[in-house]
DNA sequence: ATAACTGCAAAGCTTTTGCTGCGCG
DNA sequence: CGCGCAGCAAAAGCTTTGCAGTTAT
């Protein structure tokens, strides 16, 4: 396993030679209690809950920063927000349940290997990917069930 | 294959009991001739090169409109803005060069059968998916190379 | 004729940024 | 104690929308 795989965000910042302050451990922290992948808005509502000074440009940067260092993952899926988690986790991909929003992980080594095949055929290697699943439930899929505009993803 | 599988926009238009104006003609014949994925701006320009009194949120109402119609097909790559391409192509995913913002049209039925099955075995079954894959070329990647803010998708 | 559509300008939303002062290391 | 960082507010970028006039059918 990798030197930083398993360390929390708070050491992974102090790593990357950038400051631990009181806002970024708040954020950490949150991210790192998080059981779903939070937009902004979400994150800079639970931080102020525990620092109300905390402001929604500094949740901007903190994300930004984090991301491009690598210490976070960026997600869009379909709204026009961008999501948050922690790369702390193994790699893996989303499958979106448009019913109810919610997120559920999964990784499948054989895709995987597909995409790197089919990269490597037309002449590229993969530095990253994008694989979302956009889904319906199987069970009482009613017919007269409205599926218009989906709601809030967690 | 399907009815409307093989008609050009204008038919596809017209079958959806949607106007064809001269402003949906232009767009498109510029979608029909197009090789890239023009993002609204793209298209905007290449619009007003041929009536140059097209406003740009003609092109914005008319791609929504003609997407949510299952018309066109509206992709998000790395940058903030859609892109969108004739939704008349047999389906495919997308590989972009990150070097030339070139984006390359692949298609793997083994993929497609294994994220069938991913989501079966969730519960689920898919009504859409995105797959993405961030390449860069196999040969010539000097180590000095840059690779910092994508350059333009096309 | 009339409902759909366009142009224009204004506004909406998410995200970024300039500036000043503060606090981490 | 110096530089990175936070707060605030303003602005930027993409996209949508209200309104009045135009056009396709």
């Amino acid at each position: 396993m990798k030197a930083d795989e398993a360390s929390s965000i708070a050491e992974r910042v102090r790593a990357q030679g950038l400051r631990m302050t009181g806002q970024r451990r708040i954020i950490a922290r949150i991210l790192e209690e998080a059981a779903d992948h939070p937009d902004v808005e979400e994150l800079h509502r639970r931080a102020a809950a525990i620092d109300p000074r905390i402001a929604l440009s500094t949740v901007y940067r903190t994300v930004r920063l984090l991301s491009e260092a690598g210490i976070l993952e960026r997600h869009e899926f379909t709204d026009g927000r961008a999501r948050y988690e922690s790369a702390n986790h193994e790699h893996h991909d989303h499958l979106v349940d448009l019913q109810t929003g919610k997120v559920i992980e999964f990784h499948s080594p054989e895709i995987e290997e597909l995409q790197a095949r089919i990269a490597r055929d037309l002449g590229y290697r993969i530095t990253g990917h994008r694989l979302q699943l956009f889904c319906l439930p199987l069970e009482r899929t009613k017919p007269g069930a409205r599926r218009k505009k989906p709601p809030v993803i967690r």
